[in-house]
DNA sequence: CCAAGGCCTGAATG
DNA sequence: ACATTCAGGCCTT
């Protein structure tokens, strides 16, 4: 096989994009909606409901995109430090949940959070022998009341995810829609999501959507920017407004390319990493 | 339009 | 110990 078709399983999962994993016995098991993974360090799926997912995107033609991508120094180096690096392919309402959790927080309290809620609203289920909750469905989340969501310790957020959930019951957002469409008008209709700006749509885009161009901008990608590209992006203030969102996103389309969310993956990993931050 | 302030929570920092 | 800060932003003023 092709080495720019292997997949870095720990790595993928190790890199913001996800937080329901944990791992035991040399695999990991996921938590992806309705579903469990249980993936191999080979990144080969069984799944709870015998479904076939391309988790780890293997349709990605990686050796073009890593050609596309890698047109600097810092997405050279990124590339070669973390081969096999994924970007994940995630049942989406989850993902949109877990992105509002995660504003103003970080990795291990919204992975308490998520569990949290999912231990609350999903459904109980034994795979392999262990006991898994999977993601409530958006109806159960849309029904429970705010103090209910609150308890799973994600404070002001609480509404938010509510709102969500009934708007994703009510196909008010319909993913299966968003799939086909195109990156603008999917980010528009789910930035009218309460709780979801910019960045935390591009999250969504990006993971759960395929909007490969989806680049979310963080403060880590942020500071990277401003760190490596020396101006190139010219980042003025430190809150960034929707306009000055917009603008440095064309700018980044314009240099990394149809797949700037693959180089967005591979910065954020290297710097994190560089940084020494925690993962699951 | 833009800038500034507030916000649940809990782990990390001093 | 105990207070303050900070964390993968967003909303309101």
């Amino acid at each position: 096989m092709d080495e720019n078709q292997s997949i870095d399983v720990e790595n993928s999962i190790n890199s913001g994009q996800v937080f329901l994993w944990k791992k035991h016995n040399h695999f990991w098991y996921g938590i992806n909606g309705q579903d469990i993974l249980k993936v191999d360090s080979l990144g080969d799926i069984k799944s709870y409901r015998n479904t076939r997912v391309d988790f780890f995107r293997k349709r990605d033609d990686m050796a073009e995109i890593i050609k596309s991508i890698a047109i600097d120094n810092e997405t050279k180096n990124a590339v070669k430090k973390y081969p096999g690096l994924r970007l994940l392919d995630q049942d989406p309402f989850q993902c949109l949940i877990s992105f509002i959790v995660s504003s103003n927080s970080n990795i291990q309290k919204i992975k308490n959070s998520l569990e949290r809620i999912s231990r609350k609203f999903g459904t109980r289920v034994k795979f392999e022998s262990q006991e898994f909750f999977l993601f409530p469905k958006p109806e159960g989340l849309a029904k429970a009341s705010i103090n209910e969501i609150t308890d799973c310790g994600v404070g002001y957020r609480a509404k938010y995810v509510k709102e969500a959930a009934n708007m994703s019951f009510l196909k008010m957002i319909d993913f299966e829609y968003l799939k086909k469409s195109d990156y603008h008008d999917a980010k528009e209709n789910i930035c009218l999501v309460p709780g979801v700006g910019n960045k935390v749509a591009d999250c969504i885009l990006l993971f759960s959507l395929n909007k490969l161009e989806s680049f979310p901008l963080d403060r880590w990608m942020i500071r990277i920017l401003e760190k490596y590209y020396a101006g190139q992006f010219q980042i003025t203030t430190k809150t960034i407004t929707d306009r000055q969102y917009d603008a440095l996103h064309e700018k980044i389309i314009n240099h990394y390319g149809r797949y700037a969310g693959y180089a967005q993956q591979f910065l954020f990993k290297m710097e994190r990493e560089n940084y020494k931050k925690k993962w699951l």
